[in-house]
DNA sequence: ATAGTATATGAGTAAATACGTATATACTTG
DNA sequence: CAAGTATATACGTATTTACTCATATACTAT
């Protein structure tokens, strides 16, 4: 596999969906509580602090894009991420949007 | 509670906004046109095969993203990739997606 | 069986957005 | 000035999707 080969269009779409996965703010959220190991879904309603109905939800979503794992123990669901590319994916673009961000509160406070 | 430092629900914002504009297609493919090198706009339009208007709201929307940056030539406007970190997440992503496709493709007798 | 708890899902609504068509702006040249 | 070219934007439409409320499913215990 050519590290530059130009992707065509059903994998662009892929790749955007899975973008499109982690564009919401609930799910970031969600993936920001299982960092530091699973969760069942009453622990991820109580960390998010959104409706039980919408964080199943959202999980299923994650799910169905190989980003997160379950695990069934009796009546609980164990979340956690599988794709261990999630967190450096996040690591990345905090840094990019720090670095960003930092470059632009320059524009405001001293003109460089 | 994390070790690391969870984002509140503006930073949240921020990266999902991020991975937003990401997840299109067109924009995946212009950025793509864009890895080899800087394009004026009707270059990229024939490159991705888009209509000018498409091509150049999608390209206003990745310079406010700052992903890209312009340039202005007389009549024509060249456009090139702001942010090193975007080749970075194309790849992570899609090496991601390689390895779940090809585990995925496992499950099944028929290829694609 | 019944009740109780944890999780998933269906219906309806509101908001976001990608796209095409047509038009506007910006710049160059005659 | 006018005409021509490159790029940007306004408007309308169709599609997607995040959310709430209500209910369904799956499992446990009595």
């Amino acid at each position: 596999m050519s590290r530059h080969a130009l992707l065509n269009d059903q994998a662009l779409e892929i790749v955007a969906r899975r973008f499109a996965v982690l564009a919401e703010p609930m799910r970031l959220r969600l993936i920001q509580s299982l960092f530091d190991g699973e969760k069942n879904v009453t622990e991820l309603v109580e960390a998010t602090g959104g409706t039980q109905a919408n964080v199943s939800r959202h999980l299923q979503t994650l799910i169905a894009a190989h980003v997160l794992d379950r695990r069934k123990e009796g009546l609980q669901v164990f979340y956690r991420i599988s794709d261990p590319t999630i967190p450096r994916l996040c690591e990345l673009v905090c840094g990019s949007l720090e670095k960003t961000l930092t470059r632009q509160a320059g524009h405001f406070s001293a003109g460089r």
